[in-house]
DNA sequence: TTTAGAATTAGAATAGTTCTAAAAAAGGAG
DNA sequence: CTCCTTTTTTAGAACTATTCTAATTCTAAA
């Protein structure tokens, strides 16, 4: 593994924050201050080709990029947040209800965040 | 609604294949020949935003628009297909496990459909 | 009818991402 | 080390699905 697969790698995994590629970008220029976007898109791939890193696509917004660490997602119906849920026994359910061979899966959860609910319950009761 | 609208969504809904906008668009020419690909994007935006169809949303493909009844889809690793299947009760094993009120949930289940596996597993016998 | 709002059109524009070809770097064999 | 091959990186063009814009047409209510 390069370098800049290794570091890109690392920038992943020790965060929590979902991160765009241009994002990551930008961490990497703190490190690499010669990097280039499109490297960034190389290893980004490479990455989630090998499976050590995921992809999470969302509607309307670039691509997320994501630890491997076994987790699912709330998002936010209203403002789009992005936040992590551990669920347990997922895989084995869906083996057992669909009768497949589960290799993984990708589940989005929509609801709304703290923030955007209190909003919601506020413009509800005026 | 308008006509445009209605026989769009008629499309979505007797349609059990995942079709992209530029499928529905061909399937609309033949019923109104002057449609534009851009009506059929406003119109299936505007479904999407009314909640009367969903949009799916895929790697590396454009999105497909999905009749809302409830299930659920496995897409094929390695081909890219998809199918339907049902689940029981995972908006409320959902809520249990996360103590949120789930709005709607979105899941992709990876497997290997049957073309592909039957090929994988004639590879791995050789 | 007239008018206002909604829907449609054509085509330009956008944004995120991929592609291309050339250059640079890395790795291995001798 | 030196040569050779492969991989990675770079810069920038290209792509593609989708959205936007502004003008036009349609619709339906008053």
């Amino acid at each position: 593994m390069t370098s800049y697969s290794k570091k890109i790698l690392d920038i992943i995994n020790s965060s929590r924050e979902h991160l765009t590629a241009e994002q990551v970008y930008f961490k990497m220029k703190e490190q690499e201050p010669k990097i280039v976007l499109a490297s960034v898109y190389n290893n980004l791939n490479r990455l989630h080709a090998e499976g050590l890193i995921r992809k999470v696509i969302l509607e309307n917004c670039p691509d997320r990029y994501d630890r491997l660490e076994k987790h699912d997602h709330l998002v936010c119906s209203r403002c789009g947040k992005l936040s992590d849920i551990h669920l347990s026994d997922f895989t084995a359910q869906i083996e057992k209800q669909t009768g497949v061979k589960v290799l993984s899966y990708d589940l989005k959860v929509n609801y709304l965040c703290p923030e955007c609910r209190a909003r919601e319950d506020n413009k509800r009761s005026k």
